[in-house]
DNA sequence: TCTTATCAGTAACAAAGGTTACATAGCTTA
DNA sequence: TAAGCTATGTAACCTTTGTTACTGATAAGA
């Protein structure tokens, strides 16, 4: 573990949080699709993540999802931090969309650590700094976007975060997270490769040029 | 300043920092619709809600505004604190929506008292729990709400913050915050007003029952 | 190979919300 | 009081998105 924590963390931390974090930290290892946290769950740890990718989602009355955002290398859920404080459940699911790596803090380390190391405040802020943005900009998305360029900017991100120009899901699959339905995104896509920008396949998506 | 201050926050704040807020903050008074915060601005200080009640708004590219949500006592702009600590921009509008009391705290003190004061610590996370939470209830309205579900929801929270049944706003000024346009927000006041929820007048709407 | 389940394509229709256009009502001020 | 401005009401129409229903395509397994 100490490896990837330094890789990931080491430009950020000074070694004597290093330390602490190896010595009170938990390593994990999870699979694509693993459920790491459910709404109304508890909070018991705070994730570091060393590789791979969390998606986060929110859910409706209804029990349908929305995608708000992925959490890659060098996140932390800023959603787990505030929930930690006040000991409230989560708003949020958390699942891995890819294979992960993450550490595991004991929640009653942030207050601790809050107060001894400066670089673990800096982190702290950037984080909540960073995750606010990230949902601004969700909002924007869903508030000032129609559904084609919410699927072109979904199907972008996709990529990126997996690291590969294939995307492998189904229609249904890609109206879940985006709060829409089947019928609506297979019309969505067929148009997008009507203009040679993604190419069709049963089960999976091959993205040619998203610019 | 000194008993608004220790009405609003002297029981989160240990004295020595009701101390230390006395010698550093600056007492600001603003009428409503005062601009306290433009989107690119670079932010000077943290401001601390003593009494009022201030809107924050996003922006979309064609410069129309969508309502966030409302700061009111005891309250700090998060994303004011983000911005501090990076040194970027805004990315939100910041406007008294009625006379605003608050104190101005310097930036530099935000790193200093989260070391130093337990109970500084406490606050700056809770501000920052509160405002994801709220952020997300935002969201929620407007991914998975219909216009007139909105607009209900819009002139209650509105009374409430007005703490008053009446809503001095135009059709239009209502469309402008709800990123709508005013022909629909017309349309379903009418429909409100059919089914004895308001009266409609020139220039503003009186709330019977929003329930 | 045949069966079955899942996935994708498409047409027809419905609903919500946005747009344009115009009428009228209500203030304000000359 | 008349003129002019702004706010509101309303009809007609359009676009986007969602829904229902059915079809054919593809893959996996018996």
């Amino acid at each position: 573990m100490i490896q990837e924590l330094k890789i990931s963390y080491g430009h950020l931390f000074e070694d004597a949080l290093i330390n602490d974090i190896l010595h009170v930290g938990t390593f994990k290892e999870v699979p694509a699709g693993y459920k790491l946290m459910e709404i109304g769950d508890y909070v018991r740890g705070m994730p570091l993540l060393v590789s791979g990718a969390i998606k986060v989602l929110r859910e409706d009355k209804e029990g349908d999802e929305l995608l708000l955002y992925y959490l890659e290398q060098g996140d932390t859920c800023s959603m787990t931090m505030t929930c930690c404080m006040g000991q409230t459940k989560s708003e949020i699911r958390a699942i891995a969309e890819t294979d992960t790596k993450l550490i595991m803090i004991p929640i009653r380390k942030m207050e601790e650590w809050t107060a001894k190391y400066k670089s673990w405040r800096n982190f702290v802020f950037e984080s909540y700094h960073h995750r606010l943005n990230e949902l601004l900009q969700t909002l924007d998305s869903i508030a000032f976007d129609r559904m084609d360029e919410r699927l072109i900017n979904y199907l972008r991100e996709k990529a990126r975060i997996n690291k590969e120009d294939i995307i492998h899901n189904t229609h249904q699959e890609i109206a879940y997270e985006l709060h829409s339905s089947r019928v609506v995104i297979s019309r969505l896509l067929k148009k997008l490769e009507q203009i040679n920008k993604i190419e069709l396949y049963r089960n999976h998506i091959k993205i040619l040029d998203l610019s």
